[in-house]
DNA sequence: CATACAATTCACCCAACGGTTAATTAAAGT
DNA sequence: ACTTTAATTAACCGTTGGGTGAATTGTATG
């Protein structure tokens, strides 16, 4: 969630004297820990002592904090769902002309994925798991992505101004975007190993970014 | 590996007298096992105990026939990747035009992930592990994809018809094809989550394998 | 300064897990 | 038939792992 309101303090909130006991910090350095853990290990192979130790926290807070294992990597789902819809919606898509707003959108997606390989990583053990915690998550349900919309804003906009293709299917399209960029970060150690080189230098990932754009522009422009 | 030769009998091999032991039956039994096992809960999650129950073997043969756990995964893997490529190589591309040997290799991806995505799965795992059982594996490593081969030539001779686009490297291709399947079929519990419609329908896998042709070949083809 | 509650620690439990030792038995070779 | 070897079983082991009960200590409040 959302940076919670500080105890009431006289001191201000930066500069404050240290003190030994802070709920808000020690579940913050639980959920980052266990966000680096999960990602790290899967949700089976993530060790709870483990978590507790690399958050510098008994193992016991993490039961008293958030109940259970699973209880805890719904956590540290919902938190990153909740930062990347966060990041998505600073896009101002909208404002942009629409070809833009699709290379917005790409470029964003591409480096989003890049600069948070832990997020790739939770979906993935999230999958495995038949996505049972976010069944369970009130949160993220209601949290309903208002980026289909906004797709569907552009699209018909790239439409009416002829740019664009008739017919896209703005989830269609937004599974794609994600997906071509999604596919090669995620797996890029079995394709480095199957291709025999390697996919996450500085070079492969601008080729590859030019070429999903490439893809994408190729099929939204109309000819 | 490749179907055994049966030790030499006097039977014919069907309709065999059913042998209270049999290596090469009971070393199957395992890796089937294995790989619904290790794809179900991933390599953390995954019991050697159960995979000895669900293969009616004695746990203890698990270690005598693939030594540990871990390299159990690695024999899962290698068999995994081998039917793959086995059937990409019945695919016989560059006996058609360009054009619809593209269509074909992406209905087969496709097709291919549905049928199989356990496939998926293993590839989850072994990413998620930095792919060092493939780094290990030998046989995966000489196994180095002709599919790319392949995919070049038929670019070539579809830019020289003048009917497919200049600089598509076939890398880049391939990994477009695959992650376009790949994403939604892998993530379809999330999406299925976060979108609230099923994705695993027939008419929603027959709408997603009609856009991932029109984007590979609105990429692909010339204007 | 006493009280009360929230935050934290300590020590412990026990089921499950990957792996092993050694005995046993089916079948191929002679 | 007998021997040898390969396939299979039974019983066991040490450790780890998620989870807990109950005591303890810091801290805001009256």
């Amino acid at each position: 969630m959302d940076q919670p309101s500080l105890p009431m303090t006289t001191n201000t909130p930066e500069q404050a004297e240290p003190r030994q006991r802070d709920s808000d910090r020690s579940r913050q350095l639980i959920l980052d820990a266990a966000r680096d853990e999960f990602a790290g290990h899967g949700l089976s192979g993530a060790r709870v002592d483990r978590i507790a130790a690399s958050a510098s926290v008994n193992k016991r807070l993490i039961y008293y904090y958030f109940g259970s294992k699973d209880d805890l990597f719904t956590a540290v789902l919902e938190a990153a769902y909740a930062a990347i819809r966060t990041a998505e919606q600073q896009l101002h898509l909208t404002e942009l002309p629409p070809p833009y707003a699709i290379r917005r959108l790409v470029e964003f997606t591409w480096n989003y994925y890049i600069e948070h390989p832990e997020f790739l990583s939770l979906l993935n053990s999230e999958n495995l798991h038949k996505a049972r915690h976010l069944e369970h998550s009130k949160q993220i349900q209601t949290m309903n992505t208002p980026l289909i919309q906004t797709l569907e804003e552009i699209l018909g906009r790239g439409r009416q101004a002829g740019v664009f293709r008739a017919g896209i299917d703005p989830m269609q399209l937004y599974i794609s975007i994600a997906g071509l960029a999604y596919f090669y970060l995620s797996n890029n150690h079995t394709l480095s190993s199957i291709f025999g080189s390697n996919l996450m230098t500085h070079k492969a990932h601008s080729e590859r970014l030019s070429h999903i754009c490439d893809v994408i522009l190729g099929y939204v422009l109309s000819d």
